[in-house]
DNA sequence: GTACTAGTACGAATAAACTCGAACTATAGA
DNA sequence: TCTATAGTTCGAGTTTATTCGTACTAGTAC
């Protein structure tokens, strides 16, 4: 495993990171829409192991480690990336996502402390 | 039409109130699915007229103006309901509602500003 | 009593979301 | 070039939501 610090470090300039995938602008990204995607323990989890674990750089889909399907997978992540929630970029063979913090921060304050706060049903 | 805010205001004490329609106990709302009950439009705008045009006594219904047919009113207020997001009672023949504010604000601080602050889509 | 009113309950049709397997694409490394 | 890897795309089955019409219930008023 590459050094990921050193290698996907975000405060590198924008210039020397891939493309962002298709997402929607920020002054589109709609409340009704971001709850929807939230709707779901395991785009939450998602979006809660992002905030709390990765800081300093994006994360594979891999590195969740969720026991399931592949397909399963993309399709969660693609819904938080066109809800807007996430962005995703492609490193070589990997596609690395990370919370829109700044954007939703904007549009929405206090959604991220809400995901933030968040405890699974199956814990405590 | 009966002066409401005299017959039904919420400064009465809570004896003299019916009884709450059933719905879930503040530690048992889940933000899962209160972030899924708010993903729809209608029942987005239902929470935030409650929040902004009622804040002194609970609304019916009918008091929305909506054009839709009465079984689909009821299915969006028990959903609402059913999640926690507000609380019924039933006044005679009017069943009315009002958000539980002190509940959702306890539990899920910034939770409803974000609700205040939502346009829908059709406007600006 | 009868009639009106505000809302519920049920059932069915349609639409949308979730889940997954299987086949595929594109990169990386030997 | 061959192989492994990380992920996509497609299609199908299943589940869940939405919408609505119709029939019903429970108060209210006369």
């Amino acid at each position: 495993m590459p050094n990921l610090a050193a290698t996907y470090r975000l405060d590198r300039e924008p210039d020397d990171l891939p493309e962002r995938l298709p997402e929607p602008a920020v002054e589109n990204i709609r409340l009704e829409r971001v709850m929807g995607v939230l709707a779901d323990p395991l785009r939450l989890t998602i979006v809660q192991r992002l905030l709390r674990e990765s800081e300093d750089f994006d994360q594979t889909c891999g590195w969740f480690g969720f026991d399931r399907p592949k397909s399963t997978l993309t399709h969660h992540f693609k819904a938080l990336r066109e809800a807007g929630v996430i962005t995703q970029r492609q490193y070589g063979l990997e596609r690395r996502s990370r919370v829109r913090l700044d954007d939703l921060g904007h549009r929405f304050p206090g959604l991220i402390d809400l995901v933030l706060a968040w405890s699974p049903a199956s814990e405590g």
